[in-house]
DNA sequence: ACTAATTTTTAGACTAGACTAAATTTAAAT
DNA sequence: ATTTAAATTTAGTCTAGTCTAAAAATTAGT
């Protein structure tokens, strides 16, 4: 098997994938160049590991590189990514709906089989799931196409007081702050009310569910909603 | 990640599963030494490349290695073997149940899937396809704790003439055969009636909805039975 | 029992990916 | 405009896994 392939596809590896997958998500906000540091600290290895790889990966043009400068993703190498982000996200929706995983438990697998090769494979699934447009942590999956469905979401930190907001997702998926919302009962669907924000520190108090709860500007900032 | 885990529990790698795996299924059948060779072709590589893998795996104690004699899984190595077997024909019969894979199409996929290594993955996965004990191609599938059902199945080469028996399994799975079965309508479940032995060739006459057929003594070791 | 053929192992070299330590470039601070 | 600090790259080394070619052990054939 992969007879040629090495010689004319020029197959991607597990590790390529990895360092394309952490490049498109470092890069999505701004569109100037991601450094090599942040790279290395997001794939938890050592910034000259990271030169070597980009280099390479600029060889087979998945991206530009410019020395010193940083690195950013060709339209191939933002098709690579979207494509994974595609999978992660899928096998996320099937984890928690399927087989009873909880939403601060579902990244590491999806991790790995972000990386399953099939096209088969993932169309079905997403067949199956009946196409889904957001993963258990409310992001948005991109379709065959690499289409996203864009909706306009909101961290509670930028909120208006007095208004009623759906939740919808979060930006930090660590399961410290996923188990946190559990605990307090807020979940995707979550009706929440905006009743004030402490100008002192940034908090916001909410209601939902009848329950009145004061969260930190922190909490604000990782919590996405949308106004109903 | 997995500070500890390379000095205390010896974390296996893919290539090791897939060594580990292969010498499980070459030494199935006999009791005696799988050998080197064998190995070799089984996984496309050369025999050098065996020696060096399977002294390190009998350093990790997964096999027992006696040089120019061959090898033998040890009870830690057959219940990675088991386990990775399980994974494999689960992960089938989800393709083909779930998600409209035909039983040729599903090996590969498996293949990459089977290394996904997540307990709670398996189990749930387990119980969404409802504890099946066989996957499409009618192989057994071992339970949580590695037991399989045993059901007395024979190949057709073995049937007795006259005798009614259900298809329940295949034992060359290569996508030519399966092809050549369901091109013929045969598949698991087909009821068939054996009519005559061939003691020139020992090709078999068979009869199955209403259809009657010669198939070759090649085809007819390879088909599994049981009797009804 | 001895040679020939086959199988298996050794020795040495290669690639992908990572690491350390040193060198270089850029950015910041006076 | 220098000096200093931080970020980045180079150079050299390491490991896992593979390969080729040569050597050693086993098996078969007479």
């Amino acid at each position: 098997m992969c007879i040629f392939v090495n010689h004319i596809t020029a197959m991607i590896t597990l590790t390529e994938e990895n360092y394309i997958k952490a490049i498109y998500h470092l890069g999505k906000y701004g569109r100037d160049m991601v450094n090599t540091n942040a790279i290395a600290e997001a794939l938890d290895t050592k910034a000259s590991s990271v030169t070597d790889m980009v280099k390479k990966l600029s060889e087979k043009e998945y991206l530009d590189y410019k020395k010193y400068q940083g690195v950013i993703l060709t339209d191939k190498g933002k098709h690579v990514a979207v494509n994974i982000v595609r999978k992660h996200r899928l096998w996320e929706v099937f984890l928690v709906e399927k087989l009873n995983f909880t939403w601060d438990e579902v990244h590491e697998v999806a991790e790995h089989l972000e990386h399953i090769r099939s096209e088969k494979l993932i169309n079905e699934l997403d067949a199956f799931l009946e196409f889904p447009s957001y993963d258990p942590h409310g992001d948005p999956i991109p379709d065959k196409n690499g289409k996203f469905k864009n909706i306009d979401k909101i961290p509670l930190s930028q909120s208006e007081t007095g208004c009623i907001y759906t939740c919808v997702g979060v930006k930090d998926t660590s399961s410290h702050f996923l188990k946190y919302l559990d605990s307090n009962q807020i979940g995707l669907g979550t009706i929440i009310e905006v009743l004030y924000r402490e100008p002192f520190d940034n908090s916001v108090k909410i209601k939902f569910n009848t329950t009145e709860m004061v969260v930190s500007q922190n909490v604000a900032k990782n919590l996405f909603l949308k106004a109903v």
